[in-house]
DNA sequence: CTTATCCGGTTGTCTATACAACATAATTTT
DNA sequence: AAAATTATGTTGTATAGACAACCGGATAAG
């Protein structure tokens, strides 16, 4: 028997969905097993059927639960139900792929946009940007050349920052962006001169390539990266649905 | 001034949504607009509130809308909101982008799995898997090496197909089973000889190598996939969320 | 003038209920 | 025995209403 709690600010959707989420990591409901149906969750934690389908639907979304109509709601079977559409820093990937992570700073400075960085960032030709240009280490091993801009005018004041401690993102936030997407493009190309002496690698070793761009809540364009991903220390993984 | 059908099979918050969506994509709401107030929509659809945030949903999942607590619900810029996390076909993707498909089969076998197709298609090392290998062509050049394997005991008339003209995903659903996402993973590699022949370039190109594992609604997994595309003529977009 | 309070508008959460659509199993009819 | 019908349980859709939380601006108080 499950007690929500009425007043500790959490929604009592939120609680429902917490609680199955916790059945179901933890065995009490099985894989391929039926839930109870949506009537008998009503009762058991005294709120509104809609309320129990708003707990369910966040769980569908994940891929923990799959329904079945006119038969019920089930639990998916482990493998996958992992999103690996979550954006997360090169911090946060070091503690969940548990490696120890350092940046350090090549460039950071302020030119004018062209072409391709222009027009990804939805801005003129020639607006100013910054441009931080960074080497990524896993584990002291260099892996990743990252080349970022930033239109200038969204956060001027990110000129003093140490970027090998805080990331952009995180001094765009605190200009007041809400970080909400991003969209990238991957290929394999290979490694030029000046890229494979950075990532001390030989010429025309295959890179993981990589351009993002990242937006706002609204749909404004806050960042653009290229990434230069060396192939045997990178990859990537992601979630598609149908 | 909005018309739904009661009863042309249509949910009404679908009917709401895609109303919705037409007005965004024709510019009668432009992109920083706030949209009416769910009370207003409520009146003009003659629907009721929560059908009118039910159809809104769709749309803040798509990103092409973004509410403020207490403000309103806005249109967002044009820039990004596309989902480019889903599932398609070889063909699906020569549609959209307009290039000429061609697929030639070069095996199609069945084998004993083994380690890594074994671990990924969750069945135990021994038990048999078709075996699929083809190569693809875009516009009469080779881009794709694609290996794939699917458990025999799913779908045993999975033999009697020509898998240049009907994927194993139709053969799939035609035994029941509904796709529902894949999980992928991809790195850059050097291309060997054999791949090198295959794909008509130098050995030691650069390759997109991506592993694909094709699960059903409840979890099973149905399809393991190789696939060595060429770095210079494929590239595979992604969008992360917050 | 500045600060604090209030107010109206908006989205967020929640309830209680009703009927539709669908799937399976049991029952009845043929 | 086979087919059609019915019954029952489940999720899907929809309604009408209520109050909470939040935001911004207007108003009042200092």
């Amino acid at each position: 028997m499950a007690v929500l709690s009425k007043d500790n600010g959490v929604a009592l959707y939120a609680q429902v969905r917490e609680t199955l989420r916790n059945r179901i990591v933890n065995g009490s409901y099985q894989p391929g097993e039926r839930l109870p149906a949506e009537e008998a969750l009503t009762a058991e934690f005294g709120v509104s059927r809609m309320t129990v389908r708003q707990g369910i639907s966040d769980l569908l979304d994940e891929g923990l639960l799959y329904r079945k109509r006119g038969i019920g709601t089930f639990v998916a079977q482990r493998h996958v139900h992992r999103d690996h559409n979550r954006l997360t820093t090169f911090f946060d990937s070091a503690e969940s792929e548990s490696f120890e992570a350092r940046i350090a700073v090549l460039k950071q400075e302020v030119l004018l946009s062209r072409h391709l960085v222009a027009r990804s960032l939805n801005i003129l030709e020639g607006e100013p940007v910054f441009h931080i240009q960074t080497l990524r280490f896993a584990d002291g091993l260099p892996i990743t050349l990252h080349d970022e801009f930033i239109p200038y005018k969204l956060c001027p004041e990110m000129l003093d920052h140490d970027f090998t401690q805080v990331l952009s993102w995180e001094a765009l936030e605190r200009c007041g962006f809400r970080i909400k997407q991003a969209v990238q493009r991957v290929e394999a190309i290979a490694a030029d001169g000046q890229t494979a002496k950075l990532l001390e690698t030989e010429i025309g070793a295959p890179l993981l390539y990589k351009e993002r761009t990242v937006v706002a809540e609204d749909g404004t364009p806050l960042e653009f990266a290229l990434c230069y991903n060396r192939g045997d220390r990178y990859s990537l993984t992601t979630t598609l649905t149908r």
